[in-house]
DNA sequence: TTACTAGTTCGATGGAGATCGTACTACGAA
DNA sequence: TTCGTAGTACGATCTCCATCGAACTAGTAA
């Protein structure tokens, strides 16, 4: 697993900054509809496989996702209950919101 | 009441942009300690009147916040049903984070 | 009128960060 | 081993935006 705050490391206001991108929004809305995670690869975004990358370390830096390693790939997944713990009906709030 | 977003332009990702920001979230916590609105100077914040005026103009444009005219001062308000309808939890899942 | 206060707008500046290409690492397959 | 694939790290660039000072508007008071 690729190092991130622990729980109670998070800051609401990494979080939001890290929230208020649209290509990382994407990413949220992708990982939102796979509990079981998905490859970073497998999302389409408008962006190069760097910037992608850059994306997700921020993501995960942030503690919004968290990314742990199959092979040659790399599988992240929505860290859903620690963010529902500590800011309740934040995430649910965003991706209801999906227009 | 100056220029604002009806409920239904509000976007969240402008929304979130304008949350992500250390100085504006300071601005949305002190709004919500005051139900009836703050006159923007009495907020207080480490940056010039300018500056100041400028991030209300983003949360108001954002439609997180409404202001209205009261003699020479402004008064702003948490758009607080607006955004709870729109996003429900979100508002106070940012305002219960405090530390 | 004049003076003061509250706040905005404008233009300029500086810094942060989104983006890219390239080089690199690591794993798996042939 | 060699090759291909998945992804990251680094350095450079470029755009966006937070910040400021100065000028401006509008209301209030003397």
């Amino acid at each position: 697993m690729l190092p991130q705050p622990a729980r109670d490391e998070i800051r609401v206001e990494a979080v939001l900054q890290a929230l208020g991108e649209p290509v990382r929004l994407q990413i949220i809305r992708a990982l939102a509809d796979a509990p079981d995670g998905i490859a970073c690869g497998e999302i389409e975004l408008p962006v190069t496989a760097s910037t992608r990358a850059h994306h997700l370390r921020i993501l995960r830096e942030a503690g919004v996702l968290t990314t742990h390693t199959e092979g040659t790939r790399r599988i992240s997944t929505l860290r859903r209950q620690d963010l529902d713990t500590l800011y309740p009906g934040l995430l649910t709030g965003i991706l209801t919101a999906r227009q």
